[in-house]
RNA sequence: GGGUUGGUAGCUCAAUGGUAGAGCAGUACCCUUUUAAGGUAUUGGUUCUGGGUUCGAGUCCCAGCCAACCCA
């Protein structure tokens, strides 16, 4: 329910709406042609010709019979002027019914003020959608993190610095998706509804197939069905879009996010991780102005720092482990535990030792690691679906690529032999055969390639990337309680 | 799930337990090159919701809703 003000300015803008029908003009309208996006207009700027343009109004200066007005778009902003007796008293009257946030389109001549701005005296203007509702602030923009999150639209509207990362976000999921196609990687397409969510140990959503009678799965991986590409024939493949985890929101989670993986036949881990640390620098220097990435807070101070630069280090877990708490190796599962207590680390939700060690690493490592850092040679125990060493059985093929302190992909040497990924499998389950993916295990003992595959959370990517802070300050529409009315 | 902080005009923010205010937006008027235009006047409030304490609550207490942050 609106306050009753609200509904004052909300009947200000219904009374001009009507003032517009009455005149003849409708208030709604249709197409109209222009010379392109506003900041395409501003390029094509030169005094004496003729422009057409459209977009909201987003600012007005009145003079009385001069108005200056601001058009703009999500590309940019152009000042528009318009003269009383140069449009004449019929258009001046439907000219007054306009408010801040209208859609204007505009034809004229392209002119500079002489404070040097470069502008468009208006000849014609046409209403292309009447605004009923007033737009936020338009100096101190939307401050509220509650209205940036729930009515993206007038974030996006009335902050740039959101806009510019949104607009970081799309330039670099294209940027992904032209780097793996230019070698030969192909894009491709396997279900979001599963029968049964494989692929990674997360809960998932659950829904129902009416016609079919059964129960289905949002997906929480692509992986089961991309190996079945493998197996089918495919060399190169990867999938970027959504998977869907139903598990807590954080400033790191949204219930769902959107995940690129790729599968190389023929490759491994190591090749893997250097197919990934020239694609992040790429995306780094084509988008984000280098490989040195400042992370900075709302004043503009620098918080962060990120340094890319080639070659990315490698170490190995069992290394990092023990360089952060000295002679780890050698202690036994409970001398680690009291070690533990000792370094004030809360590890009263682990139960196996090699969890009390993951957690160590995490605090100790991963949170404390910003320049990107492979970690190899993880406990096999950590990772299901990867290869066991030649040399060591009790560590896997992988990597997994720390940035920002945090995971940012994970990249294996996949497993390809069917009767161990059968008993891995039937040890994850628990006994609950029902939930293990058969015909995934069939496809494999039919033969599936060596091969690579890679994971990476897009979100924390363009975190990482852009210096945003919350997972929400990536997406357009992040997840929120519905707000009691 | 636990803790901390917050929710006041359309937006951004004030307000020792004592008459709810400002800037912007809006409205009216002045102004033919402004750009956070300027000037004069002015409208607009269930202070998130529900209880309680008090002569008196935006402010203190309790419960709830929503959000942000930290922890698990």
């Amino acid at each position: 329910m609106d306050a009753p003000s609200h509904s004052e300015l909300l009947a200000i803008r219904r009374q001009k709406l009507d003032a517009l029908v009455a005149a003849g003009v409708d208030p709604f309208g249709r197409g109209f042609e222009t010379d392109g996006p506003v900041a395409d207009v501003r390029a094509k700027f030169a005094e004496g010709a003729t422009l057409r343009l459209a977009g909201r109004i987003t600012a007005h200066r009145d003079m009385g019979k001069s108005q200056f007005l601001d058009l703009s778009d999500a590309t940019g902003r152009m000042q528009i002027f318009l003269h009383a007796k140069e449009i004449g008293d019929e258009a001046f009257h439907v000219f007054k019914q306009i408010d801040l946030g209208d859609f204007l389109g505009v034809e004229g001549e392209a002119f500079i003020t002489k404070t040097g701005e470069p502008t468009v005296r208006v000849k014609r203007f046409e209403v292309l959608a009447k605004s009923l509702r007033p737009l936020p602030d338009k100096w101190h923009g939307v401050q509220d993190t509650e209205i940036k999150y729930r009515q993206r639209y007038l974030d996006l509207i009335a902050n740039p610095e959101s806009r510019e990362v949104f607009q970081k976000r799309i330039a670099i999921v294209r940027a992904i998706r032209r780097f793996l196609e230019e070698r030969g990687f192909i894009e491709v397409e396997t279900p979001m509804m599963q029968a049964i969510a494989g692929g990674a140990a997360a809960a998932p959503f659950q829904t129902h197939h009416n016609a079919l009678g059964m129960d289905l799965f949002l997906r929480i991986a692509p992986e089961l069905y991309l190996k079945r590409l493998l197996v089918g024939g495919f060399p190169k493949i990867f999938e970027l879009n959504r998977n869907f985890r139903n598990e807590g929101i954080s400033r790191r989670h949204n219930p769902e996010f959107t995940m690129l993986e790729a599968y190389w036949a023929f490759a491994d881990f190591e090749k893997m991780a250097d197919l990934v640390e020239e694609m992040v620098c790429h995306l780094a220097e084509t988008i984000c102005g280098g490989l040195l990435l400042e992370h900075r807070d709302a004043e503009g101070n620098v918080t962060k720092t990120i340094n890319l630069a080639r070659p990315w280090r490698r170490a190995r877990y069992a290394d990092l482990v023990e360089a952060a708490v000295p002679s780890w190796a050698a202690l036994s599962p409970d001398a680690r535990r009291a070690k533990c207590a000792e370094l004030h680390l809360d590890i009263s939700h682990c139960v196996a030792d090699y969890e009390v060690t993951q957690h160590v690493f995490e605090k100790l490592v991963e949170e404390k690691t910003m320049d990107p850092l492979y970690v190899t040679h993880c406990p096999k125990e950590l990772v299901p679906l990867a290869k066991q060493n030649a040399a060591d059985p009790s560590v896997v093929d992988v990597y997994e690529l720390v940035i920002n302190g945090q995971e940012i992909s994970p990249g294996y040497s996949e497993l390809n032999d069917p009767i161990v990924q059968r008993q891995r499998l039937e040890e994850q389950s628990g006994g609950e055969t029902q939930k293990i993916d058969h015909d995934f295990l069939d496809a494999l003992e039919y033969g599936m390639p060596p091969a690579g595959g890679i994971g990476i959370g897009i979100d924390r990517l363009v975190m990482m990337l852009t210096g945003a802070e919350s997972i929400r300050d990536v997406l357009f529409f992040p997840h929120m309680k519905p707000r009691a009315d």
